[in-house]
This record gives C-alpha cells, structure tokens and sequence, in this order.
DNA sequence: AATGAATGAGTATTCATTCAT
DNA sequence: AATGAATGAATACTCATTCAT
C-alpha cells in the first residue's frame, strides 16, 4: 500500500536486495559464513558483486542483518507471551513451544545464529550479544518468579535452569525436522514435560 | 633406556607434534577452523609450516585428530559407566557427571567439537558422526531401560529424553566456567535434578 | 560506433587480457610451462594475480588458449592447400612451406605445443590431441592419394612417411632463426627435395 | 667380476643408487622433470630423501647423469658406424638404424634427452649442448663427405640436411612402439629410403 | 650408509572489497 | 541501480635441500 507498483524498467532494488539477503541465508545455512564466497551469494542470487556492495557495506552487514531478523522475530514472541500469559508455568511451557516453532519456520536463521555468530565483530557483535543477553534474563525473570511464587523448586539455582532450558532449546534445530512423525506441538509438549516434571516417574 | 628423557631444542618430534597440535585446539577454539591459518598454527607452535605437513597430511587431519581424542576419552567414560553402575537412574546421573567433567577438563576440545563439526568432510566426517551417534544410542538404551523398568516416565519418547538431555549437556560448555562460584559437581547436580526430578515444586 | 577507439590507460580489458597472454607465451616458451610461475606471468604483463584470475580459469587455461591459437591457423592453412593445390605432389610440398612459415611467424607458439603440450589435463588434452591427430590424418591422405595415383613410392608405409615428414617440419623450430643466411622459402624448398628426391644424386 | 660378491649386512650402496637412478628415468620419462618431486623419487626407489642426497648432489644431478648414460652409448654406437662402414651412404644408413634401435632399447633416456635438456643448467647444460653438438658435427661430416664424392645430391645445403635427418630421427621417440605390427628394422629401412632415395617415385 | 625431522622459499589459486564505467 | 575489471593480501599446501642422529 505504502509501496505502489511504481513504473520501473529492468531495475527493482528492493527484489535484487532481498534475493541477496535470501541467498546469503540459504548459504550461511549451508556452508557456514567463512565457507561461503561473495562470489556464491551474488551468483545465488543473480547478480553481480557491484550490485551486492550497493545494498550492504560488506559479507558481515548481512550477517548481521540476519541476526537482526531473526532476533526481532524472537524478541516479539516474547514479549507476546509475557503480555498473553502471567503465571511462570505456562509462560516457560509456552517459550518452549515457541522455541520449536521457531525451528520450523526459522531454520536457517536459527542454525546461522548458533552457528556463525562468532563471524560478528566489534559493534555488531556487542549489539547481537546484548539483544540475546536480554532473552536470557527474560527466562530467569520467569523463573524468579515462579520460584518465589512457589511453583518451581528453589534447589536448582537461576542459572543452571536457565542454561539447561535455553540449551535443550537451541539443540532443537540440529535434530528436529518437521514431517518425520513427530509435530512441532508434540515435541514442545514433551520436553516442557520433561523440564517441568521431570523424566522420573511419579 | 632406549628412549632417553632427551629434553631440549630442536631435534624432537614427539614434542614438534604436541606443540603444534595444542597450538591448533587453542586456535581452532578461539576463532574457529576456518578463521585459523596454518601460519596462526606454526607460529603459535613455533616451527615452521614444512614441520607441520611433516606430521600431518593437513588442516583437516589436525581437526579430526582433536575429534579423535575427544570422541575417544568420551568412549572410555561412558564405557566405564555401563561398567560401573547398573540402574538406569544411576547411568544417566552419571553421564551428566561425565559432561559437566569434560567440559572442565577438554573445554577447548568440547568447543571444537560442537562448533566445527562441519569442517570435516568425506571419511573423516562419517567416521566422526558414527562414533557420535554411538554415544547417542548409548544414552538412548538407557532412557529405554529406564521406562522398561518403570523407572522413566514412558510418556516422554525416547528421541526427544535423548536430545533434550544431549542439548542441555552440550550446552553448558557455552556458559560454564569453574572459578565463578560453582562447582562442576554443583552444577552436575542441579542439571540431574532438573531433568530427573523437573522444575516444579512436587 | 559503439565500441569507441578507446585506448589509454588501466581499464581496457581486452588490452589486459592480450597483455596476459603474451607475456605468458614469451614466458612459456622461454622457461617452459612448470618453469614459469604466475607471479612471472602477471609481472610480465604489469597487472596483479587478481586479474589474471578475473580472466582465465587458470594457467593451464592460457596454455590451451595458446595451443588452440596455433592449432586454428594450422587448421586454415591446410584448409587453404588442400583447397588451392589438387596434385599431392604440389599439396606436401605447401605443407613444408607451412611448416617452416609457421616457425617463422608462430615460433613461440610452436616451441610451446611441441614441448609443453604434456601440461594440458584432461578433457583439455583430449581436444588438443584430437585436432593434432587431424592434421596428421589430412597429411596421411595425402600422402595415400599420391601412392594410389603412382607419383609417390608405394614401398615406404604411409604412418613412417607421416611422421618422417612431421618429424622434420616439428624439428625445423630447434634451429631455425630467420636472418641467419638462410630464406624460410630456401629451406622450405631444400627440405621439400630432401624429402621427395631424397638426398642421394640421380 | 671386479667386484667380489662383498660380505655386507642390509647395506648395499651400488644397488640403492641404482635404484634411485632408476626410480628417476622412470617418473622423468613419464611425467617430466618438473613434474616430478623429490618425494616420488625416493619412494618409486623405496628409500628416503636422506639416501639420495648421500648419492646425488641434487635433482639436476641425476637428470645430468641420465643424459650422460644416453649421450655415451650414443657416442659409442656412433665411433662404431664411423669404423665400420666406410661409404657414407653406408654410413647415414647405419645412424637411422641406430636411432631407431636407440628408441627401441633407451625408450625413456630419449624422450627425457629430447624433452627435458631445458632443466639443465650452467655448466651441466653446456657439457651436454657439446656432446650433442658432437653428433650433429658428426653427421655434417658424414654428408659433406657424401657430397664430395659425388653420391649426394649438393643442391641441399649441409645444414638443413642434418636437421632434416636429425628430425626425423629424433621424432621417432614420439610414435615407435614395437611390438605394433612393424619391427625397428623395417622403420629404419623405410626412414633410410624416404631421406635417401626420397619420396617420389622412379 | 641411511633415516626422518625441519627449513624457508615458493606454488597456484581465492578472497572480500573498490572503482571506473 | 548495476556491471565487470582490478586490487592486494591471504589461502592451504609443496618444493628441493640440509642436518642432527
């Protein structure tokens, strides 16, 4: 609506601009950030590498840019469940769900954030660290919360439940593919089961 | 007798090779295979780069040697755990011992492992991923034991107990430091007890 | 018109392109294919590695280029005897004439093709064989044609008349410097006798 | 017979040079003197870089000693013809024959004296330009002798019928196998009848 | 006589990036 | 907005040779 179908001849910056984008994705994916060539993404993508340096200031820009995307993605769900759910219980239940949801619809983005995140420097590194920083203390509010609620056990400590939450989250993306028997809502289901009640019987 | 405790200088391979192998895992940890040169690796290990292709056949080799003697020290621990203990309860409050040890004792291997997996190509990888789902497995036939027993809860599938533990194990060399108020053991601890007993308050 | 007469300075790529190549055939035929480095080559023609790369695939690419330069004005050449001569007699006699023309005008190229065309791989090879192969072909039929019509002596085999012949046209390159007393057309015509009178006296 | 089957533990000297220098005819032979490294040498002989170098002085070293073994018999076969034939007629007959018997029986000193002399440098490369020399002064002689008495045809210079006879001769490397249908004997024969009685018909 | 470790200079090729057009 | 030519530094790896043993 913003954008109407403006005239144009052969030239449409904001298609060629996305293509690249979508071609560094599917690469970094891949063959990670040091493995891929400027040379892949702007062949991927259809154009030539005048045209990549037109749209960014470098390899790492879109690398950063994907972080952005992905992070901004995150970062609304969140606020989302806090907003939509108060007790500490379901909110954990549902940042898992997310979490695996995430995987399905993100899963290039996800495996380039836990995979190529080393590649950012200087700036752009801080900035992603502290936006993923904030993620992490969002979990351990929750999980305050419901310790001083009562409803989670006080012997394990902040931190420990944090880490083992986030990182039982992050795997999802090295082994789950939707279609192999399994949702993403039976799997999200089961490992807050696991986390919350525990794999011993009852 | 035949192998003098010979100390010094120039003229030993056996030291030749360690130096320029540890040079390669503290290298290969901090910036990553791709973003570590051979000239970072024989400069770090003080020889020169002849000396290094005298010992090893390539970037790669060095890789898969640090896998090796990772997946291998792995092995012998889960091999002495079966060995050791018999309940299924046990087992897995054991390996999350294991884990939390290696990373204090092999941090530079762990982080290797996770992160530059996919530098290894061709033989080399298969090799590397069959000893790495090995151990998988072995996790596996204890979760299967466990719920046999009725020890596990059989609600949780086998895959999901098998990767949320595995995630969460491998994610604490991510995060975790000794020195900085907790103990391996502590930590072990807590992480058993989150996956066993759960997070809510019984 | 649209390709203005442009001529001066550091963005004329076929003037680049040109430069590359014959640097690397002065260099090739100086010091051989192994014997030459890039370095030589684009020092040669005062640009950077960079360039050469940005036009050809590789050094064994220019090495094809220059064997395929050579091959094509040979291919012309017999196309026009066998076109302009119809008696074998005057036909081989042209083919010398050829021959030691074209060490006078091609003389690196030819040094190259009979010394270094060892460094060609592969389907390169293949292509470069097959068109030798032909020449060698076309001066057979020749030579056949003469035997069947009477004017050459049916006791000598026509492969030892083809390579006797090659053999001595190759050769002409290892000695042969214009402006040494000597015409291209006096010895043209001394190896023509020696060839069909033989060297003894009637 | 001169030596004495000497007593010796695992160290035979005469046989590890041998072996060297016969590892090196064959890789140069196939795959050129630059094609080959030290490496293949020493492993096509079964022993290590350390041995060679206690034989040779360096890589040129045993290219020189090769073409000394060929320019030697070559010598001998020549100083043979001179004594035993007088007629030159008689004698160019019997350097063809020599040629091609020089292929048949030297095959790899030929191609690696024809293709790979470039690689000598200094005083090695001046030392075999001499005794190459050498042959063609004797050759000259044979012809201009046969000019003087009338049994050659004097219309071709001496020159151009030397390099006309050492061409052809020389190239024989290049496609004679035997074993495909026609005996060294009958090659020389026909060469000597193409450059002899030439090949028109009588 | 021979080994095997080590050197240091050299190899062809690829890289992210810049810039004239 | 985009092309394609060019840079210059870096890449992993190989070389012939030397030398301590």
């Amino acid at each position: 609506m913003s954008k109407p179908a403006k005239s144009r001849g052969s030239y449409d910056p904001e298609r060629t601009r996305q293509l690249l984008v979508d071609s560094a994705i599917k690469l970094f994916s891949e063959r990670g950030f040091s493995g891929t060539s400027m040379q892949d993404i702007v062949a991927g993508a259809g154009v030539t590498k005048g045209a990549f340096y037109h749209h960014f200031e470098s390899k790492e820009d879109v690398l950063k840019l994907i972080h952005d995307q992905f992070l901004e993605a995150q970062a609304q769900e969140m606020e989302r469940i806090l907003a939509e759910f108060s007790s500490p219980v379901d909110q954990l239940r549902e940042t898992i769900k997310m979490s695996v949801r995430g995987v399905v619809e993100y899963r290039e983005h996800v495996a380039i954030f836990f995979q190529e995140r080393r590649n950012l420097t200087g700036e752009r590194a801080q900035q992603v660290r502290a936006r993923r920083d904030e993620v992490d203390r969002q979990i351990a509010d929750i999980i305050r919360r419901g310790q001083d609620s009562g409803d989670f056990d006080s012997r394990i400590s902040v931190p420990v439940a944090v880490y083992g939450w986030v990182g039982m989250s992050a795997w999802v993306y090295t082994w789950f593919r939707p279609g192999l028997g399994m949702t993403a809502e039976d799997v999200a289901n089961q490992l807050a089961m696991l986390v919350l009640d525990g794999l011993l019987a009852k």
